[in-house]
DNA sequence: ATTAATGATTGACATATATCAATATATAAA
DNA sequence: TTTATATATTGATATATGTCAATCATTAAT
């Protein structure tokens, strides 16, 4: 990793998990929006952004994991991702209503930067590349919910849940094994469906040999059989 | 109406329908991208875009109306939504890879023009507005795609119905009468269910006396009840 | 150590929804 | 007009999934 002068301060530097889309930024401009960066920390369970509350702030994670819902009148939740370090979150907010359309709550500990929404839109429309970038980061995130749309609708259980095994594997936890920090209920929310109907697939799974599920430790064994399922 | 040279040509004109994208845009860049654009024509049925085909033009809808869906591997598909005159079609694959991952389809006559997504580009390196309009819209298409998530996973068929017969009277035909131009398995790919499902469950709406529906022609008698039902 | 509280698991059961097959209706072709 | 073709509708049936209640396991509290 290179030298730099903002290590230990904030996820919004130079190095491992800069988000892209401060790439495209000047020296000048980024040292600005990192001056007037708040940095947070919250413990798990603490919600970091309610869903129909006002956006006036961005926020950038550093460290941790938080999961991202939609919360519906009558009570069910639609959980859409879990996001990490590296993730810069605004909930859809942005040069619409201005509210939060989702609510992101912290499933570790959290630390993140927040900065406000104002600083960010100057910097916006000075900047065309940051823009562009912005832009190529909601079309992927268009790409992931439509795709999530049709495998959520038309997949059976077996398929839904390892999708979501998948999903923890290769992109939250990006191994193998892997120690859960999420319920039951937050994994079936993931598969969009009830929480005894998951885990009693999650234990043909296991009897099956696919998996090693204890709690919240994890194993897959047969990858390609995963696979298998979540294709139908 | 205000008097305007490009009446008559096009819909990206300073006219009822031009899309808010173009707001700020200055007259001569405006008119650079008016002179470069590609008038077509679809009939009923052709495919304009078709998913995993290369973006190299982006559409501006004139005239008609066009479906635009996901094709799932497996062969269903997944009615995103109907589109017509002002609508920006780019199936999310602008500063991304390139790719269509939507197809549409003309339902009726469509006239669109096409604009090279190079000029596009450039224009929106160039223009702050143009790019901030821009991720307004991909913000708005993303609160419709989350809700649409929630509630095509979490409603019951008549809720689903109800919410597909509301879409067309609100957003498409404006009316609580009119003429379909989608087929009943179009009806249901919207709702996410099996067409003799849809039909069935019309048809228990249609006894209950809240629509008469005759093959294609619709009517909502009891609309307060149709919201009901789409509220659960 | 004992109790309480929370989340996970299992079982029995009801039901919403898909599937398959048959028929009807409308549209196009001859 | 008659036939062919596509789409819509209806019916019978199977099954996937949700719901409710009971038990178990784990952690926190006293």
């Amino acid at each position: 990793m290179k030298e730099c002068k903002y290590i230990g301060l904030c996820s919004i530097c130079c190095c491992e998990n800069k988000p892209s889309l401060f790439n495209g930024l000047s020296e000048d401009d980024f040292d600005e929006l990192h001056s007037e960066r708040k940095e947070i920390s919250f413990k798990p369970g603490e919600i970091i952004f309610k869903q129909g509350t006002a956006l006036t702030h961005f926020a950038c994670f550093r460290e941790g994991f938080a999961k991202i819902y939609y919360e519906r009148p009558e009570g069910s939740n639609i959980l859409v991702n879990i996001v990490g370090s590296g993730y810069l979150c605004e909930s859809m907010g942005m040069f619409t209503d201005n509210i939060h359309h989702l609510t992101t709550q912290a499933l570790t500990t959290v630390k993140l930067c927040l900065i406000a929404t104002k600083n960010f839109d100057a910097l916006l429309r000075s900047n065309q590349e940051m823009a562009i970038e912005l832009i190529s980061m909601k079309n992927k995130q268009s790409i992931n919910l439509t795709t999530k749309l049709a495998n959520l609708t038309y997949k059976n259980m077996a398929g839904r849940v390892a999708d979501v095994l998948l999903y923890l594997r290769n992109d939250i936890y990006k191994a193998d094994e892997f120690v859960l920090n999420l319920s039951r209920q937050d994994l079936a929310d993931l598969a969009a469906m009830s929480k005894e109907s998951f885990i009693r697939t999650l234990k043909e799974m296991r009897d099956a040999g696919i998996l090693e599920v204890h709690r919240d430790d994890v194993k897959i064994i047969k990858l390609r059989e995963l696979k298998q399922l979540s294709a139908n």
